[in-house]
DNA sequence: CGCGCGGCCGCGCCGTTCGCGCAAGGTCCG
DNA sequence: CGGACCTTGCGCGAACGGCGCGGCCGCGCG
């Protein structure tokens, strides 16, 4: 290890977890915490201001959402270090951060040790994803993901329209909207409307 | 204050969050950390051997529920004093928390000052409820909760069942179903059956 | 360059399912 | 006994989901 520690910006809104966060760097020499922030725009302003080695970022959040911030970070200063922790969310959201510029991604229900050999890992330029993640990824690597129209539609469905308003609503024809629902069911392997609401929950293409 | 400190025991899948937990409880001279637990039978067992004066409980958690885990606490010690605290999972699970014994209801996004503060009041015999939590539970406090068949049939349409599906596996009628489903629909208020499946995700009905 | 491919949009047909209204039997419990 | 919950039945109009057809566009590849 070099002699210089690592800096570390951690943002998540539950302040609870920030302080665990920084209770284990705390036990760790060439770890230091230099920041917190807790949404997405606080995010970049703190990196801005600290430049921080790695950062340690949810992905749930209000305001501007973790995927966002990730985005906006990485395209200010693409060589930034960042790991996902969060509560699992579903594969495709998993796999918009890291398209998004992740190195790592953890869960919370992590150890200790987990997460500090995952900050100096990914320190040292490798990647770092959690197992778990990294199987649903995988179990899903094949499939075709939803297009922007399709997921709108989901949305709107998932709301409680009926197609014929979903159509409204968008401006388009009830029946392009029941060709999309057609798309939809296929790519997601769902039975009807109402199981693929609830797979699109599931995987993170819909959120709550 | 009493000289003698508040003993407690801290229940949560995330070592990350305990973590946290444990330093807010080190910088309180009246409280103090006795043991912790990771899913609800840890917590029986934990309970038993050290008889905490108050219990910090999330809900949801492998194996054991944390709901269970009260009702089990509850019913073996009955003048136990439990704090849940989560992330927010919709007003009918809060709701069956409290009913089956909580004292108090905080979100993980609280501050440090609120979770003390929660912890002392409890511990004096007031009941403590995050403000968020209490609006959602007074806002359908008139409604009429879905029976135990009603949810059954609503996690079996979730789950990608049409009617015939349902009541097949339930064994009972097609038109039961219906008959059900038309009850569902209107104590939600809910639109249609997708309408009905993410309300009943949102409130806590059903988990995902 | 021309071509295919995939996403998006529109139309019609048809069988199945859903949601609504109405009615009525049973149980269990306070 | 009243009041819940669960159960079943039937008819009907609307919505849904599967089928095939065509067209438009932007993209990458031969």
């Amino acid at each position: 290890m070099s002699d210089a520690p690592i800096r570390l910006l951690v943002v998540d809104d539950h302040p609870l977890l920030r302080e665990g966060i920084a209770g284990v760097l705390d036990g760790e020499d060439d770890l230091q915490l230099v920041a917190e922030a807790a949404d997405g725009d606080e995010a970049i302003a703190a990196f801005r201001a600290h430049r921080p080695d790695v950062t340690l970022m949810d992905l749930q959040m209000p305001r501007r959402s973790g995927v966002d911030a990730i985005l906006a970070i990485r395209a200010e200063f693409p060589d930034a270090r960042i790991i996902v922790l969060t509560t699992y969310a579903g594969d495709v959201q998993a796999l918009r951060a890291l398209q998004a510029g992740a190195q790592g991604y953890l869960l919370k229900s992590s150890l200790r040790k987990e997460l500090v050999d995952t900050v100096r890992s990914v320190m040292a330029g490798r990647r770092r994803i959690a197992a778990e993640v990294a199987c649903e990824i995988a179990a899903h690597a094949g499939d075709a993901p939803l297009s922007a129209r399709e997921i709108e539609i989901l949305r709107g469905v998932a709301a409680g329209n009926s197609n014929k308003v979903v159509a409204a609503r968008l401006g388009i024809s009830e029946e392009t909207v029941k060709a999309h629902m057609k798309s939809i069911l296929a790519k997601l392997g769902a039975n009807d409307r109402t199981h693929a609401v609830t797979i699109g929950l599931r995987r993170g293409i819909l959120d709550v």
